[in-house]
DNA sequence: ATTGAGAGTTTTTTT
DNA sequence: AACTCTCAAT
């Protein structure tokens, strides 16, 4: 058999790819060929004719999805089986089926904040102080017991944890409330499609015999409600197959259990197992530091990892003075390399422990104009202006949203304050009512000045106005949102760089809406494009196709791989993470995550530490990672670094520390500092300057590339401008929607014209600056 | 009701 | 350091 979709595969690759019935197993190392099993079993499925929609593959990022998707495409062009995260999957299987879970299908979905935003005020209403435990300890327990599939009302506190009591109060209200806004957190997409799929055995049955094949991905970091999803489908057809490493578990946070992979084989007896151990990804020295590493996990299952690749250069472990020098190190290396022509920017990635380090990093390689992505940093959708806007298409969406009505009742400022709110969510409780509702009668309730009420009336009008809009293309809803609120009033002549920034992401955010419009077409997508917004973060946006640097965490590096990989601020309390050094078992996952970021580099790899860091403005000296310990010596190269700066040699000596002095700091507990070798560090190199453009990663930036990419003639007006039209004279653009030639324009005009809406190819429409 | 100053808190990782 | 929250002044 010459089956392109079984070439240049091993024995064992190729027993994957060709299993077709029954539950399959397929244990994967790191760079083991994995994704390319996984896509050529696909595309074999298909090819063996059986049909896309019976197809199921469930990822836990986007993009995992996305990836597989691009490379089943490739391999089966045109065939659409269903891939897509867990959370995904559920929003989708919820809205058709939202009324068995007590929902209607134009639910909420509330993110992390939103949902903290509830528990909050249901402590609040329930009398707790706020200061005895906090909101997200509260939050935090109700997320693990969903995860767990204790609904609300089986909560049971563990006795002498004080915690649990406060727990058993809120989660009940906490869920009421949920339920009355017609919304739900992350962790209910999951709890209520389990729920569902136990108690209907018909749907159960029906979904089963839908989704026929499924396969998910990095099984090792299900929790026990996807495990429930999973399996509830896989009765009648228990075609299931599941790719993991249990060496690569990093969620157990989250819920993950470990248990799920470990007892697969206990669940579906007649598994097939397939072990993926040989690794094609990096060097053998790369491969053995992070398989001595791993070795030192205690509760593992014994794996062998092995390559036939290159020797390949040693592993580099460096030492810098300061949080600055390394980054700077970094940055000069990478410029370096680029300058010479040996590597592309994209060939590097530096990750780290926690999103806040990467501030130095961006600044150095700005520094050095390299240009970098940064994966998952500040989330688009987390800032400001972006959830005020959003948050109005939410109310819209779903009229029963409280969280989108207390955002954006008083956003801008319409004098509806505190007082007048608390008053609304008075009447709101003791009627049963949503705040909207509430809003509306807002003569009637107690207390509330003439004035207010006004105000609040004024609001109601409002939002009816956009009610009438909120089955347009999504671009044209937020035009109307935009201008009706005059959102960007306030920024518009301002200087400030923040105001500045502001409106490039409003702008970016009109980008997003009209990139939707152009993939969703048809009217009444609002819920999908708002669904898309919480489900899908930055992360999902990363371009491997780039030329630029990519700066993430560990976390986000899981599946990727790049030939050059810098792992910074290899530290006592950052890897392992304070915060996950009381438990053994926290310890464990932390080493599994630096064996995945270890595990990412193919040719290169780079781990450093300073001397002394930075942390919510407070200095700290810094405590060598005791992982240190578990790497191989022999595979290092170990670069103390040079003694502690003087004036002369480091530009940044202000900022220099004098307690970090130099003594050896780098010797791990037990080990000789004598077996190390002596390394000389590249000195910095830095180039003339003027060659290369700083590049800068920002919203605006985005914004105008993006823009750039679809130029066309017409498609010069943009939300908010003035224009002018030979009958109607001037006028401001409100919305606008469509694409190419079927661009169209609603314009509000000065003269007594109103409002009119043109397709602007064949309009008379003129910019007026 | 809004604004600004001062106080207090914080994210570890992601959907 | 940056962000949010609280309280007093406007």
């Amino acid at each position: 058999m010459d089956d392109p979709l079984l070439e240049a595969l091993t024995p064992a690759q190729r027993e994957a790819v060709q299993h077709v019935d029954g539950p399959l197993l397929i244990l994967a190392g790191p760079g083991s060929g994995k994704t390319r099993v996984v896509t050529r079993r696909v595309a074999y499925l298909l090819a063996q004719g059986i049909p896309a929609p019976r197809i199921l593959a469930l990822t836990f990022t986007n993009k995992a999805a996305d990836e597989m998707r691009g490379r089943v495409e490739r391999l089966a062009p045109g065939q659409r089986a269903w891939m897509g995260t867990f959370h995904r999957f559920c929003a989708r299987l919820l809205r058709q089926y939202a009324p068995l879970a007590g929902l209607e299908e134009n639910y909420t979905i509330y993110d992390t904040a939103d949902s903290l935003g509830v528990v909050r005020r249901a402590i609040d209403a329930l009398g707790f102080d706020p200061n005895y435990f906090t909101p997200q300890q509260v939050a935090a327990a109700i997320s693990w017991a969903k995860n767990n599939l204790i609904p609300h009302d089986q909560y049971q506190p563990r006795r002498g944890q004080p915690l649990g009591h406060i727990v058993a109060q809120v989660y009940p209200l906490y869920q009421k409330r949920l339920l009355q806004s017609n919304a739900v957190d992350f962790d209910d997409l999951l709890l209520h499609v389990a729920m569902l799929l136990r108690h209907n055995p018909e749907l159960r049955q029906t979904l089963d015999l839908r989704y026929r094949y499924i396969l998910v991905d990095e099984y090792q970091d299900t929790n026990l409600a996807q495990y429930t999803i999973v399996r509830a489908m896989s009765i009648d057809y228990p075609n299931l197959a599941v790719t993991g490493d249990p060496d690569q578990s990093i969620y157990g946070w989250r819920g993950a259990s470990l248990s799920n992979i470990l007892d697969f084989e206990h669940d579906f007896p007649d598994v097939h197992v397939v072990r993926l151990e040989q690794n094609y990804r990096s060097t053998r020295r790369i491969v053995r530091v992070a398989a001595a590493l791993i070795a030192h996990n205690v509760l593992r299952k014994e794996k062998d990892l092995f390559t036939e690749n290159d020797e390949g250069p040693p592993v580099r472990l460096v030492v810098h003075a300061g949080q600055r020098e390394e980054a700077e190190a970094i940055a000069e290396r990478i410029a370096a390399e680029v300058r010479s022509g040996r590597r592309r920017s994209r060939d590097f990635a530096i990750f780290y422990r926690v999103n806040a380090l990467s501030r130095e990093l961006e600044h150095a390689l700005r520094e050095q104009g390299v240009p970098y992505q940064i994966v998952q940093g500040v989330e688009f959708y987390q800032r400001r202006e972006i959830r005020d806007v959003l948050g109005y298409l939410a109310l819209l969406n779903n009229p029963r949203d409280d969280v989108a009505f207390r955002r954006v009742v008083n956003t801008p400022a319409r004098g509806i304050g505190k007082s007048t709110l608390d008053r609304l969510a008075a009447h709101a409780v003791a009627h049963g009512q949503t705040l909207l509702s509430a809003a509306r009668e807002a003569g009637l309730v107690a207390g509330l000045p003439k004035r207010a009420a006004v105000a609040v009336a004024r609001f109601v009008a409002l939002v009816d106005r956009l009610q009438l809009v909120a089955a347009r293309p999504v671009e044209e809803i937020v035009g109307h949102v935009l201008e009706a609120t005059d959102y960007r009033g306030p920024f518009m002549h301002s200087q400030s760089p923040d105001d500045q920034e502001r409106l490039a992401n409003i702008e970016e955010l009109l980008t997003a809406a009209r990139q939707f419009d152009e993939r969703t077409p048809g009217e009444g997508r609002l819920e999908e494009f708002l669904e898309e917004t919480c489900l899908v973060n930055d992360t999902d946006d990363w371009e491997a196709a780039s030329d630029r640097v990519t700066l993430m965490t560990m976390h986000a590096a899981k599946g990727l791989e790049f030939p050059v990989v810098f792992i910074i601020a290899f530290e006592q309390g950052l890897i392992p993470h304070e915060r996950s050094q009381a438990e053994p078992s926290q310890v464990e996952e932390e080493r599994r995550l630096l064996f995945v970021g270890i595990t990412r580099a193919r040719e290169e790899l780079q781990i450093s530490q300073a001397r002394y860091r930075d942390f919510r403005g407070q200095r700290k000296m810094a405590v060598p990672s005791e992982f240190l310990r578990d790497l191989p010596l022999e595979e290092l190269d170990r670069d103390e670094g040079p003694s502690p700066p003087t004036a002369s040699d480091a530009p940044n000596a202000d900022d220099f520390d004098p307690r970090a002095d130099d003594e050896p700091v780098w010797t791990p507990p037990g080990e000789e500092a004598e077996s190390v070798r002596d390394v000389r560090r590249e000195g910095p190199n830095p180039a003339p300057a003027g060659t290369r453009a700083a590049r800068l990663t920002t919203a605006a930036e985005l914004a105008a590339g993006r823009i750039g990419d679809a130029a066309v003639a017409h498609d010069v007006f943009k939300q908010g401008m003035l224009v002018r039209h030979p009958e109607y004279g001037l006028g401001k653009v409100v919305a606008l929607a469509g694409s190419g030639t079927r661009r169209t324009a609603t314009v509000n005009f000065v003269s007594g014209a109103g409002q009119r809406k043109f397709v602007i190819r064949q309009s008379q429409l003129k910019d007026e600056g």
